[in-house]
RNA sequence: GAUCGAUCUUUCUUCGC
């Protein structure tokens, strides 16, 4: 009934333990929380910490079949963030088995190999894709790039750039603030602000992530006058008067 | 029956481990 929206709106607000108690409720009176619903307590938990409350659900949605494309996708992606990684790969296997591995699964595994700098285990993800006839998207090719360009491999990550116009996509704000903060770490502020040019060519709006990251690429070269004066820009950017 | 909308993936910061 209606408590399907009583969990969705509020369910951000309450204690998790009370959505446990209302879904559980909801099963024992028979009615069914629908799919987005439970999947969305299974975000719950995972981002309250509660992994072993995550993992029974999870189970129990498994062995009622219950468990569709976006239920593998929240839990490869909790295990990744963990870096429980051999919990991730059996939850793709899994979700191989019922026909349900999705793009964003596929990311997230992605995202966790490149966090974890294991560019071998990332690159192999990457070609499994292919294998369930899924195209890497942008949100892909942004991960890439930020697992490259956080170890310093510039020359892989500006192919990975490449790739995004070869596969005929457009970077996006996200492409740009990972490149800006890459080139900083690798200590090129000028790069940086080369991607800032770039980005506005684009007539994408820079936010405060952007200038963040600008100004640290500035800090960490030691160049502390140009960090100051994007600072002060920044702050009038992003503070219009009234 | 189809499609669309609410739940999963990527950038800075804070906080945890």
């Amino acid at each position: 009934i209606a408590a399907n929206t009583v969990i969705n709106a509020c369910g951000a607000l309450m204690p998790v333990e009370e959505v446990l108690q209302m879904l559980r409720g909801m099963e024992a009176k028979r009615h069914r929380a629908n799919r987005v619903t439970v999947n969305f307590v299974l975000q719950l938990l995972v981002k309250a910490g509660r992994m072993e409350d995550a993992v029974e659900l999870f189970e129990d949605l498994c062995s009622r079949q219950r468990a569709d494309a976006v239920t593998f996708g929240t839990m490869a992606n909790a295990y990744g963030k963990r870096r429980m990684l051999e919990k991730m790969e059996e939850v793709v296997r899994d979700a191989a088995a019922v026909g349900q591995v999705s793009l964003p699964l596929l990311n997230a595994t992605l995202d966790a190999y490149g966090k974890s700098g294991l560019f071998g285990n990332m690159e192999n993800a990457l070609q499994r894709m292919k294998s369930f006839s899924v195209a890497p998207d942008l949100t892909s090719f942004n991960i890439l790039i930020h697992a490259y360009g956080m170890s310093g491999m510039v020359a892989e990550m500006e192919a990975t750039v490449e790739g995004i116009k070869a596969a005929g996509l457009k970077p996006d704000s996200y492409t740009y603030n990972i490149l800006i903060s890459a080139y900083g770490e690798a200590e090129m502020p000028y790069a940086s602000m080369r991607i800032l040019q770039e980005m506005q060519e684009e007539s994408l709006v820079p936010d405060a992530i952007t200038y963040r990251n600008l100004i640290s690429a500035f800090e960490r070269a030691g160049d502390f006058l140009e960090a100051a004066r994007w600072s002060m820009w920044s702050k009038q950017i992003t503070q219009p008067t009234m």
